[in-house]
DNA sequence: TGCGTCACG
DNA sequence: ACGTACGTGACGCAT
């Protein structure tokens, strides 16, 4: 039989270390309890035990610290995100049959000792997991330990112990004898470490022989002196250091058999933990839970709506081939329909209030076929992304999970459709009464829903491209790529393939010698900021660098967007609502927000996005809507009066900044300025400000020190938006949308730092975030309103960009630029400038 | 799949 | 004493 004891406490504190911060939305924290799981899943499938024993320690004091006050005294409590997590772990263990055990006056080794001990007795093989090395005593022929550390799982037989120490398991009780532990207070011989310890265990084999023989040992006098010396501490520490291996435990291999007695109760903590990843792992499928609901089961089909009346309507919606099919749960019955004509019936009649999952491709659904919805109220999901920023997916089925919603069994033939639209009512009411709870609703409703619509006529319009245009831009640089490539390779000497950053940097750094400044976990770091510092000292590096821009700009743009051009010659890219921490949109397939601008060859790609024939596009940004925003957050009354006044920020800001009158500000004092904006926008620190802008760390601290001086109210902001988001848990834009930062209260510097940076920050982007949301839905509402034919076509960020009829596009053009102007009313004016062109190279300002 | 790199605001 | 600015997405390489 094998037989598997854990170490509890250690493992969990490995994985407490070892897996990044995680959280439920409510804030209970869970990585360690995810780590312990994964771990334990492991450490199973590596030992196949037929039985399995999980070892806590109950709270100190233990029968050893009568013997020695000292004992484990530097021993810190546990942090408190660890602690929270330890009774929840030990519910969910015990709900997958595992027996746990502790025993009053000892500790977990000495658990992991006696069932040791006990397997031995019985001639079974015992696995004891573990992070501890002190446990490496108990390895024998039949004990392995497995050893958990930060890389690998490491099996300590009686062979690896003298691979490794070069002694037996149980000399190590000796050498800790003499060395002692300074993290559990264990004296051990004053003035001998572990290098001593050992030589004089591998020669004298154990304490007593060393003691027996002391004076004749062929040892050095120091040694003897501070053997001699220390006598008592030495046999003391040999008794701490021992693990015992006959507490009063339950020995017998019955009383730990693995058998999952409630699978349902576990597959319901783990959901209330959120740990959906475990679920699967585990293999505790949610088929099995039970239907404990009140409402009918049943399932029909009809082809037309006629017989459904209802006032609330939730719905499902599902698309194949361009064919949407939605379900409802209406009446007590799960209605599915595919017919066309019903489907526009429901989702046109204001009176029936709707209700969805991803509201988005329904808007789009209906803008392809002629019809506006109308009467949808609310959008799961985005109220789900709302509470969640951070999540990295939402799935209807894992949010009925987390909110403990019993998904029903059925013998259906669609069951995760039905199992979702079933629960639809119930975990739309939690959801919004979450959001309302927490002032969202004006978020979701005047917002997001509304956004919806409009991202999905976006996405639908598309922005037209010259598809030949790009074709040949790309076979032009394909034709220097390749020129460059030989003469790169001319100058190392060899050919090798230059996008491979690991065979550049040996091309560079040990071909050609050059002088390599920074490293990266895999090797030589080949990054732009390495290479322009070398561009001028070395030829070949500037043909490096001209390589990397070409190759970007072929790869990513010409290849990449002539891949995702539509039929109509259009390129149709997803705006996802969902997916940004801070509250922005994303663009995917193609990503149509990072589009080249800052290079002029780069920047050329914009004249093959146009607009269509008899359209122009206007383009439309905000000027400096992040400092706007801050100086509005912040109330400072020296931004305020700049932004006022329509000076020009950085330059008012070089002039606070070096101490001098507008006028003599240089371009270079400007410049740097601005950067200094910028890192007070990013949550600033002067090293990578200093980086930046290539000062000293010094000199960019001084900067900052002074620029805090003269926006006295941003200093004061910044200090107060911290303390705020780490007393609430989450920081917040001026809309009420949050982001929560567990990362405020965790004990890692880096970590916290981050997280500190982060509460600076994401007020001022989110904010700026939402503000352009509000003017997106305003904008196509008055498009829609006033008959006009202009589309809204894409937003980036801080940008937004029309389609419109020649004959339109005065009249939108000042639409556009006031919409997004009174947007929202700070306490400094909005600005945005709007310019009008056949193509977005000329269209942008 | 993760990493390094680089495009944007 | 720590490591070093916020938010994204796509590509190519190496494992």
């Amino acid at each position: 039989m094998t037989f598997l004891v854990v170490d509890g406490n250690s493992i969990l504190n490995r994985a407490f270390y070892g897996i990044r911060p995680l959280s439920t939305k409510s804030g209970q924290p869970t990585n360690a309890i995810y780590g312990f799981l994964t771990m334990l899943e492991k450490i199973k499938s590596d030992t196949k035990p037929d039985r399995a024993a999980i070892a806590f320690d109950l709270k100190a004091p233990t029968f050893r610290h009568k013997a020695y006050d000292g004992y484990k005294a530097n021993r810190k409590g546990m942090p408190d995100d660890l602690a929270a997590q330890l009774e929840p772990l030990k519910e969910l263990l015990t709900l997958l049959g595992y027996t746990l055990v502790t025993c009053e006056g000892y500790e977990a080794d000495d658990i992991l000792g006696t069932l040791s001990k006990a397997c031995e007795d019985r001639g079974d093989t015992c696995y004891l997991a573990t992070g501890d090395r002190d446990s490496l005593q108990l390895v024998s022929d039949s004990t392995t330990v497995d050893l958990a550390t930060n890389k690998a799982n490491i099996f300590y037989t009686p062979e690896k112990v003298m691979e490794d120490y070069s002694v037996t398991p149980a000399q190590l009780i000796d050498i800790k004898a003499i060395q002692g532990d300074s993290s559990d207070c264990i004296p051990g011989v004053a003035g001998i470490g572990p290098k001593g310890a050992t030589e004089l265990i591998t020669k004298y084999n154990d304490l007593d022989n060393i003691y027996e023989n002391l004076d004749n040992l062929d040892i050095r006098e120091g040694m003897r002196k501070k053997l001699r010396d220390s006598r008592d501490n030495a046999y003391m520490s040999r008794m701490l250091g021992e693990i015992k291996r006959d507490i009063p435990i339950d020995t017998d291999p019955d009383s730990y058999k693995i058998e999952v007695k409630d699978p349902d109760a576990a597959v319901r903590l783990m959901a209330k933990l959120e740990l959906f990843k475990l679920i699967e792992k585990f293999d505790l499928t949610s088929d099995k839970t039970e239907d404990n609901t009140e409402v009918e089961r049943e399932v029909i089909t009809v082809e037309t709506a006629d017989n459904i009346s209802v006032k609330e309507l939730y719905f499902y919606p599902e698309f194949g081939d361009g064919k949407l099919s939605i379900a409802v749960a209406a009446d007590k019955k799960v209605v599915v329909i595919d017919d066309a004509e019903s489907i526009k019936k429901l989702l046109c009649d204001e009176k029936i209030k709707k209700y969805t999952f991803d509201s988005k491709p329904v808007f789009a659904y209906a803008d392809k076929n002629g019809f506006e919805v109308k009467g949808l109220v609310s959008d799961f999901l985005l109220a789900a992304y709302l509470l969640q920023p951070s999540a990295s997916s939402y799935d209807l089925e894992k949010l009925c999970l987390s909110y403990e919603l019993v998904l029903p069994e059925i013998d259906n033939f669609d069951k995760e459709l039905y199992k979702g639209v079933y629960l639809m009512p119930k975990l739309g009411e939690k959801l919004l009464s979450d959001v309302d709870e927490k002032g969202m609703t004006g978020l979701l409703e005047d917002i997001e829903i509304p956004l919806a619509n409009v991202l999905a006529r976006m996405e639908n319009i598309g922005f037209s491209v010259d598809s030949d245009g790009i074709r040949d831009f790309g076979d032009s640089l394909s034709g220097q790529i390749n020129n460059l490539e030989q003469e790169i390779y001319d100058q190392v000497g060899y050919e090798f393939n230059i996008n491979s950053p690991k065979q550049l940097g040996v091309a560079l750094f040990e071909k050609m010698g050059l002088p390599a400044k920074k490293k990266t976990k895999s090797g030589y770091s080949t990054s732009a900021d390495v290479l322009e510092s070398l561009r001028y000292s070395y030829p070949v590096v500037d043909m490096v660098l001209s390589y990397r821009g070409l190759a970007k700009l072929k790869s990513t743009y010409c290849d990449g967007l002539l891949k995702v051009v539509a039929d109509d010659g259009r390129i149709h890219s997803s705006f996802n609502q969902t997916e940004t921490r801070t509250g922005r949109i994303s663009s995917t397939e193609p990503n149509l927000q990072n589009i080249p601008v800052r290079t002029e060859l780069g920047r050329e790609l914009r004249r093959f996005f146009k607009a269509k024939d008899g359209c122009v596009l206007i383009d439309a940004d905000y000027s400096q809507i992040e400092l706007r925003v801050l100086a509005h957050l912040s109330d400072d009354e020296n931004m305020i009066r700049a932004f006022k006044n329509n000076d020009d920020i950085h330059a008012i800001t070089a002039s606070q900044v070096f101490n001098m009158p507008l006028d003599m500000v240089t371009p270079e004092m400007r410049s740097r300025a601005k950067a200094v904006n910028f890192g007070i926008v990013y949550g600033i620190g002067a090293f990578s400000l200093g980086k930046d802008i290539k000062v000293s760390t010094r000199e960019a601290g001084n900067y900052i020190k002074s620029y805090l001086a003269h926006y006295s109210g941003i200093d004061n902001y910044m200090k107060n938006v911290v303390e705020s988001a780490r007393d609430k848990g989450y920081a917040v834009t001026m809309f009420g949308r949050r982001r929560y930062l567990p990362e405020l209260t965790q004990g890692n510097f880096n970590t916290r730092a981050f997280g500190e940076r982060v509460a600076r920050n994401m007020p001022i982007q989110g904010t700026a975030a939402d503000i352009i949301k509000i003017a997106m839905v305003n904008v196509d509402k008055r498009i829609k309103d006033e008959g006009l034919e202009s589309r809204l076509i894409l937003q980036v960020h801080d940008e937004l960009i029309v389609e419109a009829p020649v004959g339109e596009s005065l009249r939108v053009a000042m639409l556009l630029q006031k919409e997004m102007e009174k947007a929202v009313k700070l306490k400094v004016p909005l600005v945005a400038e709007a310019s009008v062109g056949e193509t977005w190279y000329e269209a942008k300002g």
